[in-house]
DNA sequence: TATCTGCCATTCATATATGAATGATCAGGG
DNA sequence: CCCTGATCATTCATATATGAATGGCAGATA
C-alpha cells in the first residue's frame, strides 16, 4: 500500500511528463535538474513502479506514467483553481479569473467585453482559455465558461444568455462572377467551408433537410475562427454567427437558420468569492447585449 | 500575483482545516506541530492573506480559508485518485479501488459481492464510501459508484444494471393487532417511515396518486439504512427495495410499485488501468444477478 | 485554588533537500 | 572527423526544512 506521497512529487511528475526531460521540467518549475531527477526517483520508489525510461535526450514515459497523466492533470487543475481563488482578497475585485470560450468567442466577442471589465476593475487578471467543453468548468480548468449549448452537467451554476441564429454566409468577393445561390441545390458546385472532425455542430449543418457531410467541404478546419477567417477572405461559403456577419452576404436564409443558445457556466465552489459572481453577472449582461444588437460592445449598466 | 505555491502546503492547509489545530493536523500527516505551523505561515505569506485565527485551543479558519476549502478538497480527491490509480501494477489485479454506494447498497447488497471480488483477486484493496451523488465519481472522490438513477453527467462511463421495484413493506410484528391495509386510505392512522429532508425519492412517494409528504411520517430519517432497519424492527410501514424485502409483508402492491434503475458509474480516466475495468464488469454482473433473483449473492460466471 | 490537559510559539541542533559544478553520453551538422 | 548542444548521473558544500524540547497560555476538573 502506498501512503503519504508528497503532493509536490506529483507536480514534478506532471512537469516531466509535459516537458519531456528533467532539465526542461526543472527550468519550468525553477528547480535544478538533479533535484527533479531525485523527485522522480523518489516518486518511483513510493509508487513501486518505474515511470520513465531514461534516454539521452529526455525521459520517455512508461505505460504506467501515461495512465497516471490524466489524474495528474486533474490535480494541476485543482491546484490552479485553488491558487486563482486565493489570488485576491475575499471580497475585493482583485486576482485571477480564468474564462474559457471557443476561439471565435474569444477573438470576436470577448475582447471589448474583457476590456470593459479590465477598465472597471483594474485589479483583475483575466486568463482567456480557448476550449470547447463544459468539462473545463467541472474539472476546474476554468472558472467561468461561455458555451453555445445548454450545460450537460447540472452541478454547475448556469445562466442562459440568449439565442442567436447561425447562417450561411459568404464574402461578396467570393460570390462575384459565380453562379447565384438561390435554392439549396445551388450549393453544389460552390466551395463549402466546414468542420473536419465530427462535432456538436455536425448535425446542425442541414440545408433544406439535406445533411451536409464532411466530404462536401472544400475547406475543412476544426477551428471555428479559421473558418470565419476563411469566409471573410472569400474562400467560400460557411456557417457563421449572425451577430458576427458584418460585411458578409447571407445565403439561403429560409433554408438554413438554426438557433443556437449561449450559456454562461461557473463552478459552484466559486460563489463564496464575490468577484466571481460579479464577473459572471458582468459577462452575462454584456453577452446578452452582444446577442441583442450591434452595439453590444458597450459597457453594461450595472 | 501568486505563483509557485508548493502543493504540499495545500495539503497541510487541508489537514488543519479538517483537524482544527496544528497539533492534530500534524499528527494526522505525521509531521511535527512546529512544522505544521510553519507551513501555514508560509502559505499565508504566499497567498497574501491570513487563513486562521490562532486561539488557545486550535486554529479557527477565516472566511478566506472557508472559501478555499472546497478547492482544497478537490485537490485531495484528485491526489487520492492518483494514488489509488498508481497503487497497483498497470495490468495486475492489485491496488486500491474506492467504491461509492448508498448505505443500504453498501450494507445489504455489496458485502457478498465484495467478498467474491476479494476472494477472486486477493491483491485488491476495496474502499467502500457511503454517499449518494454521481458527483463523487466526477470529482474523483470514488472510482466506481453504484447509483439508483441514470447519471446526469454524461462524461462518465455508465452501465445500466437493471430495474427493480420499490414497495411498501412492514414487519408482521407491526401489523399484528392493527387495522389491515387494503386500500390507500387505510394508511391513515398507521406509522409511516420516510425521509427527513427533501430528496430524489420525495416525488416517488405517491400512493394511488396521493403524495405522501414529510408531515405524514411518524419516523423520519435521511439514512435509507436506518429506515430499512426501522421497518424490520416493526416500527411501521416504509419503502424498501423489493429484492431486500425478505421477511417483510408487502402492502398495497397495486398502488405503490415505482420502478427504480440501478446504474454503475466509473470515471473514464480509469479505463487505461485494467483492474478498474475488471472490477466494473464484475460489479455489473453481480449486481444484475442481485436484481434478477434471490440467489443474487453467488459469484458471477465471468 | 491547584492541577491537568489541550493548545501555540520559540529555540537550537540535526537531518534533509537542494544547487553548482563536473563528467559521461548521444545525436546532428559542418 | 570533430565540434556543438542537448541530455542525465554524480559529487560535495550549503541552504533549508525539520523535530525534540521547552515555555506560556487558556480552559476544564476537582
Amino acid at each position: 500500500m502506498i501512503r503519504d506521497v508528497d503532493w509536490s512529487l506529483y507536480r514534478s511528475f506532471l512537469a516531466v511528463m509535459e516537458a519531456g526531460s528533467l532539465s526542461a521540467a526543472g527550468r519550468r518549475l525553477r528547480i535544478s535538474q538533479p533535484t527533479m531527477g531525485r523527485h522522480i526517483r523518489t516518486l518511483e520508489a513510493a509508487l513501486g513502479q518505474s515511470l520513465f525510461l531514461r534516454t539521452p535526450d529526455g525521459l520517455s514515459p512508461t505505460d504506467a506514467a501515461l495512465a497516471l497523466m490524466p489524474h495528474a492533470e486533474a490535480l494541476a487543475d485543482a491546484a490552479g483553481a485553488l491558487t486563482r481563488a486565493a489570488s485576491g482578497g475575499r471580497d475585493a475585485m482583485e486576482g485571477s479569473i480564468r474564462i474559457a470560450a471557443s476561439e471565435v468567442t474569444a477573438a470576436e466577442i470577448l475582447p471589448p467585453i474583457v476590456r470593459g471589465m479590465m477598465d472597471r476593475w483594474p485589479g483583475l487578471v483575466i486568463e482567456l482559455a480557448v476550449s470547447n467543453s463544459d468539462e473545463d468548468v467541472m474539472r476546474r480548468a476554468a472558472d467561468i465558461a461561455v458555451r453555445m449549448a445548454a450545460p450537460r452537467q447540472d452541478a454547475l451554476v448556469a445562466a442562459r444568455i440568449g439565442g442567436f441564429e447561425l447562417g450561411l454566409y459568404s464574402h461578396p468577393a467570393y460570390l462575384r462572377g459565380r453562379p447565384a445561390v438561390e435554392r439549396a441545390e445551388d450549393l453544389r458546385g460552390h466551395r463549402l467551408i466546414g468542420f473536419d472532425r465530427p462535432f456538436a455542430y455536425t448535425d446542425i449543418f442541414r440545408v433544406a433537410g439535406k445533411r451536409i457531410a464532411r466530404d462536401d467541404f472544400a475547406l475543412r478546419s476544426d477551428s471555428d475562427m479559421a473558418q470565419l477567417a476563411a469566409i471573410r477572405a472569400g474562400c467560400g461559403i460557411g456557417v457563421c454567427h449572425a451577430p458576427l456577419s458584418g460585411g458578409l452576404v447571407r445565403l439561403l436564409p429560409a433554408d438554413f437558420a438554426p438557433e443556437v443558445e449561449m450559456w454562461l457556466l461557473m463552478h459552484p465552489d466559486l460563489r463564496s468569492l464575490s468577484r466571481f459572481d460579479h464577473v459572471f453577472a458582468y459577462l452575462a449582461d454584456a453577452l446578452a447585449r452582444h446577442i441583442a444588437g450591434p452595439g453590444g460592445a458597450a459597457a453594461p449598466a450595472s
